[in-house]
DNA sequence: CCTGAATATTGAGATTACTCAATAAATTTA
DNA sequence: TAAATTTATTGAGTAATCTCAATATTCAGG
């Protein structure tokens, strides 16, 4: 599905911070170097290894970011909203995508012409400053991630993945909706039986709330104390 | 140990692809705003959790990149050399050191005063696409680290750590005599005691060779076959 | 060159977390 | 709505990896 003509970069709302720092001609040189598409829920928007001629910009949806061993098992990087970049990375470096995306419902998405974009980059400092704090933001969360990983075990990542996602100013507590309990594993590193029976003892420990899908949390202070210890 | 008066950044000749970017006036402008330092062997070059005024760029050394844990366990992120940053990503973000490094051999360091380094990004966006480029190689290499942590067992991320430590285009084999057997754990996301155990063990099978601290890959074919098994 | 301290190695036992299998619940499809 | 499929849950056994303790080796300082 496809309708650049339709939408239109300057008076689109969906407009991420970066751009409102671009002129009125920048935008329109975007304009030119742009499609917009709609994914469907469980489609991929990316996959790991294959070329990457664009970037990805989510104007609204939900999409998962994760990685693929050839052993066949994922790891979640983290959920991305409206307004956010998928494939920046590829704009220098290896025009591969370093990671897949899957949309976790119906998704609008722009593609966005990779030359156009590192066009901007070397004549607009303001926007590239842009870029630059949203990779500095990144790099504090993909080391906070590994901090996790490796450091933790069982109880403290679940604790890490489960503040993440319900995390207010991410998400509404709607995203629990989108996951699988699956989901949630591959965000903590674990196994989906360790996750399920991890779950039910926060459950019993009144630590966090389980309706179905849904989960919230009671005692966010013991859930830090948890991802703290480890 | 301060210096800035001996050593100038018009003909320094540790300067960076990005620094080649700037105009005269420019280089000028930052050699105002920084200032050299000796670390010796085994002192913090910066610390987790810090205020971060400045950013620091290596002009000679060995630096190690680490993030610590309340629980008191690290992680090794990478080796630094020559011609690299620490804590750029402090420029926008906290004001906070996002992990700590360590001296590995007396290094010599510049500081540079961030609110100078954010002056030149939002006003030269071929100086900023040089950090982009940069941020990009960055990115990649944290989601391979991620991935081994998560998806890979002992034998498959000790592999990883090997075929890192050992890459002539990185390193020159010299890099093993810096390191303890806990500085490879750490790199591993292993105690140092199966680290021990696993080189004895690859020793035997004859993939590496092992004299003293110094370790060489025998078998990089079979080593990699081990990091894609996980 | 000797001595004390730090690092490296090895073994045994304990712990963590996984896998496999069975069952239950929820969701989709016909 | 019923059947089929997928997802979630639980239990039991197993594999992976860690911890602790003992010993060996290396390194740094006098």
């Amino acid at each position: 599905m496809r309708d650049s003509q339709l939408i239109n970069c300057i008076e689109c709302k969906g407009s991420a911070k970066c751009f409102k720092r671009l002129i009125p001609s920048e935008i329109d040189f975007i304009n030119q170097y742009k499609t917009h598409i709609l994914y469907r829920k469980g489609e991929n928007i990316c996959k790991q290894g294959a070329f990457a001629s664009y970037v990805i910009y989510i104007l609204d949806g939900i999409v998962k970011l994760y990685l693929e061993s050839p052993n066949n098992k994922n790891v979640n990087l983290k959920i991305l909203q409206s307004s956010e970049f998928i494939g920046l990375s590829s704009i220098y470096g290896d025009n591969i995508y370093n990671y897949s995306a899957i949309a976790l419902k119906d998704s609008s998405i722009c593609l966005i012409e990779k030359n156009s974009i590192k066009h901007l980059l070397n004549n607009n400092g303001n926007f590239a400053s842009e870029i630059i704090k949203w990779y500095c933001k990144e790099e504090k969360q993909l080391y906070y991630k590994i901090q996790s990983l490796s450091n933790k075990q069982m109880h403290g990542r679940l604790a890490d993945t489960l503040l993440y996602l319900c995390d207010k100013d991410i998400f509404n507590n709607q995203i629990f909706s989108y996951l699988s309990r699956k989901d949630i594993a591959d965000f903590a590193g674990l196994s989906t039986e360790s996750t399920v029976r991890l779950l039910t003892e926060f459950k019993n420990e009144k630590i966090i709330d389980i309706d179905g899908k849904k989960i919230k949390i009671n005692k966010p202070e013991i859930l830090k104390k948890i991802s703290d210890k480890g």
